[in-house]
DNA sequence: TTGTAAGCGTTATCAC
DNA sequence: GTGATAACGCTTACAA
């Protein structure tokens, strides 16, 4: 009773081996079982074409070795690179991938949740900014880059670490006056991290700097505003700046040699990711690289190990820093020069 | 008798609420019943959590909402773009997309492939370069940019119109010598319509090209050592080239300027995918481009509504010619510039 | 060892 | 219109 067009069951295989079906599964699952029914059942299900259906075994294992992702988009270098990484890791351990993409909407995200949540997945990771997410606590969840709430593990790279090692190096280069500008999300993440440790370097140094806090802003004129204030006939007062991404990187030093400001002999700049050009494979900007396939791995590693309590709340990453011609040391000149 | 920490079934909203299992089942799926139990069984719902178990509902219906998606990698802007807009046309339609990233590996294909259907999905969207991939009939599957096998639709851009639009620019904007460089996968794809197309347009304008054609080429040394062969004393003596992606294009751009060629004074180039650059927005060079929102929609329609048996084997959508800075026409400068 | 049968959470087919 | 009940494909005691 092999019945065309539809994937044959372990009924179809038990039948076709002329063995019941208890032993046909546990073939299928590899338990001990005689070596001459084993062949026969291999034999079956190898001329059927049979196939496990993964779904009657979650229904009754209530494992089912899918993950969602939910992540903003892929039309962004540094998500979708995570996201790459993320499937890839996921994959190497047998686990399939559900991606969600939520165009940073809320409730997108809080929607995508409860979809995913329907197909009894074995756990979630997200990058999400829905400040009262509702992630109920006892599906695995792990949090990319924020703090979703105290039960929830978070990874993300050390972005304290980060702004501080910007600093540094701003002004081992031998800035002396520096900008710091962040935009991004309204919603505190670990990301306003960078701009603490930024903030507490040059305060450790002693050195001035000025902060310009975007939240929730799309449009870059407060920025452009502040550097102007700075710039009197082309001469800038200040001769470094963090920006919070490189991306934000990229719109200030366009600026900047616009206004024949030059980078990096009269300002050095610092981003943050680490994007690579796709043209040239070169970074955009000098920059403290994220390591991605690291915070892949440990949202990974975390998430299939949940049932070990013991986790830290908090997985951060080391990083570091790499130049890419918009500052005064060595190493390739940026992208777009 | 709500286990604590398991979701609840149906049989416990039943029980909650006071009715039968069917009942239940048909306020869910909105079937008629009687208002008073309707709400009932709402209350109850509502009051417990509860969630469908779509895997569970799948086993019955052999519906599942959820297809996978086959792709190279994410790490590639137009791959990214691409696997973006299908997530979110699927997502639109209440499907879940299943991720798999192959990095280009024949065997990480077909394995994804017997991976999905474990899951028992409702379809397939690939694009895979094995050419001797195994997709049994019986499963929704499309394929892009390439044909698989002749009972499976294939959706792409207009490679061929493509490649000859590109032709009829670069002899519009005055080029006369042309140069046609294709690298990629050696397994024959949509994508070498785009050289076809290319020469097709030159010999019908009766205009003088060359083509150097790579298959399995990771480097570029044949392209270079052709450029060489055409360029004596920093002037070369062909004025056109046409690239089969942005990427190449870029490539060859770099390696003309740093011989002292001017683009697109001496000689214009077109790629093909139309990525814009991260950092500034803009095209990386005069490009044809790729409509990766249609083709997405494209593949999404088609895959869902298969039963139509009437499709097209081919989906071939329109492309259009956008200025980059590499040709002589109106136009931002490239990126790189 | 192998076979039998109950049950996972649904849907769908029945009588009522 | 509602409530039992069988069935979906599988795993897993338990009986043989």
């Amino acid at each position: 009773m092999r019945r065309d067009g539809v994937s044959p069951t372990m009924k179809d295989v038990a039948r076709q081996a002329g063995v019941s079906l208890g032993t046909v599964s546990k073939v299928i699952n590899g338990l001990p079982v005689g070596e001459e029914y084993r062949q026969k059942v291999e034999a079956a299900a190898k001329k059927l074409g049979y196939q496990v259906n993964s779904y009657a075994r979650g229904l009754k294992t209530n494992k089912t070795y899918s993950v969602a992702l939910i992540i903003p988009t892929l039309q962004h270098p540094f998500f979708a690179y995570l996201a790459d990484e993320i499937a890839a890791c996921l994959n190497r351990q047998q686990y399939r991938t559900m991606l969600m993409v939520t165009y940073f909407d809320p409730a997108a995200e809080q929607k995508s949740i409860s979809l995913v949540k329907m197909n009894k997945i074995d756990g979630i990771i997200a990058l999400t900014y829905n400040p009262e997410l509702d992630v109920d606590d006892n599906l695995p969840f792990v949090s990319i880059d924020r703090h979703v709430s105290a039960s929830i593990p978070c990874v993300s790279s050390d972005n304290y670490a980060g702004g501080q090692l910007a600093a540094r190096k701003l002004i081992e280069l031998g800035s002396k006056r520096l900008l710091f500008m962040r935009i991004g999300s309204d919603v505190y993440s670990e990301v306003d991290k960078r701009g603490a440790g930024f903030e507490n370097y040059c305060r450790m140094e002693n050195i001035a700097y000025e902060s310009v806090i975007l939240r929730n802003g799309d449009t870059l004129e407060p920025f452009y505003r502040c550097m102007d204030e700075h710039i009197t006939d082309g001469r800038p007062d200040f001769d470094g700046i963090f920006c919070n991404t490189d991306h934000l990187a990229c719109r200030v030093l366009t600026y900047l040699r616009e206004r024949g400001v030059r980078v990096p002999e009269d300002v050095q700049i610092i981003g943050y990711d680490g994007i690579l050009d796709f043209g040239t494979d070169r970074l955009y900007c000098s920059t403290i690289v994220q390591p991605v396939r690291q915070m892949a791995e440990a949202a990974v590693n975390v998430l299939l190990n949940q049932d070990l309590k013991s986790m830290p709340a908090h997985l951060s990453l080391p990083v570091r820093y790499a130049p890419g011609g918009t500052t005064r040391d060595e190493g390739p000149r940026p992208a777009n020069t």
